[in-house]
DNA sequence: TTGTTGATTTCGCAA
DNA sequence: TTGCGAAGTCAACAA
């Protein structure tokens, strides 16, 4: 990883057309080609980037970065203030825990938080139009499709609404009913799902994450 | 700015939890207080970070970082091979071109290419579930609502089959047409519009942005 | 390779 | 402040 802090402009052609005006900005080459320009503020996002594959050519004052899609990044440089490489090494990576796959899982062991009786079909049903996280039986027989979101919002709704609209159409599942379940729904999409006669459940990761599914106790 | 290129394990407890074995990376302290931690490797977003507005807690091996929301970011570092600052002042920023609102306006002056005679009516035409991007009158004098991406997929068609189902409650308005434009369509968005009766029309950007509206040449 | 979905999405605008 | 839609979204995973 090679940092420099340089008085620079930067010029991206690519997707869209961008540039930056000439400041003081940190340059950071990354081990497999891919250049940073970063602000001293922000947030995590660069100013502008070139993303790897790509190659950088570089010229006293002037870096040009280039991939295979023909995108060009041109970084002009008119003062050099520090100019380091560090050998970093591979990364070990990132453990994520409490994303949307976790509460999938979850709530496929406690269906019992949806109602009494409840079995799983199968997690990631699959469908012409992608798959429906669970699909269940209810205590009376009947199929329910449930849409998992961590946040659940209005496109949510939309897309458990495709959905059920095809599931419908399939004698030996119809009727399908529907549940929404996030562990946070925004009204708006509550408002929405409920019109369409969608249940709405809130998940409580935490609490789900504590317990343990019933025929795993013994 | 500041940089630090340390050995460190890092943890996040906050929308999700996630930890980072040790390992030598780079660590960015900007102005306002936020953190970055990036590998020599992957993409333009750090391994972990935390966003401004924060708080950063130094101590010899431990920095905490916290946000007003309760989300904390611990670094743990062994070992420290450099630590550099800058000062970088205050970025002037990006300018960008070719983003879905320079489409709007070019095909706002540019009627003529969804058909003779059409005229506009508004821009960001608004309605209680928010604005459609033009709202048009064709040449027969019937509304037609005008929903403009840069990339067409389902989620527009969806949002344009809102606006209509709306707009067509609406006496005054009714019938609405709706017409779906992007620089590039997706065939799965294009087979649920035009199932709708929606009508898809692809945009060419660089021809729209030179081509002058009739209008404006006198 | 293509497509679909999730994301600590981030970012910007407007009400 | 909140909400909503765009993004050079990126990235992971399945078909």
């Amino acid at each position: 990883m090679r940092l420099v802090i340089a008085r620079c402009s930067v010029d991206y052609v690519g997707r869209l057309t961008a540039h930056l005006p000439s400041a003081l900005r940190l340059l950071i080459v990354k081990a497999d080609g891919s250049v940073l320009v970063h602000s001293d503020g922000g947030s995590y996002k660069p100013l502008n980037w070139m993303s790897p594959p790509c190659r950088l050519t570089e010229e006293p004052d002037r870096w040009s970065v280039t991939n295979k899609a023909g995108e060009t990044l041109v970084i002009t440089i008119t003062e050099v203030l520090s100019d380091t490489s560090a050998e970093l090494g591979i990364d070990p990576g990132l453990v994520k825990d409490g994303v949307e796959a976790h509460l999938q899982e979850l709530l496929a062991v406690q269906l019992d938080l949806l109602g009494d009786g409840w079995r799983l079909v199968r997690r990631e049903f699959p469908t012409p139009i992608g798959p429906v996280d669970l699909m269940c039986r209810d205590g009376t027989g009947h199929s329910v499709a449930v849409e998992i979101k961590r946040r659940g919002e209005i496109d949510g709704v939309e897309q458990l609404t495709r959905y059920l609209e095809l599931l419908n159409r399939d004698s030996r599942l119809s009727p399908v009913q529907g549940i929404f379940a996030a562990q946070e729904i925004k009204l708006q999409a509550r408002t929405l799902a409920e019109d369409r006669g969608i249940r709405c459940v809130t998940l409580d990761y935490e609490r789900m994450r504590g317990v343990l599914p019933e025929n795993t106790l013994f």
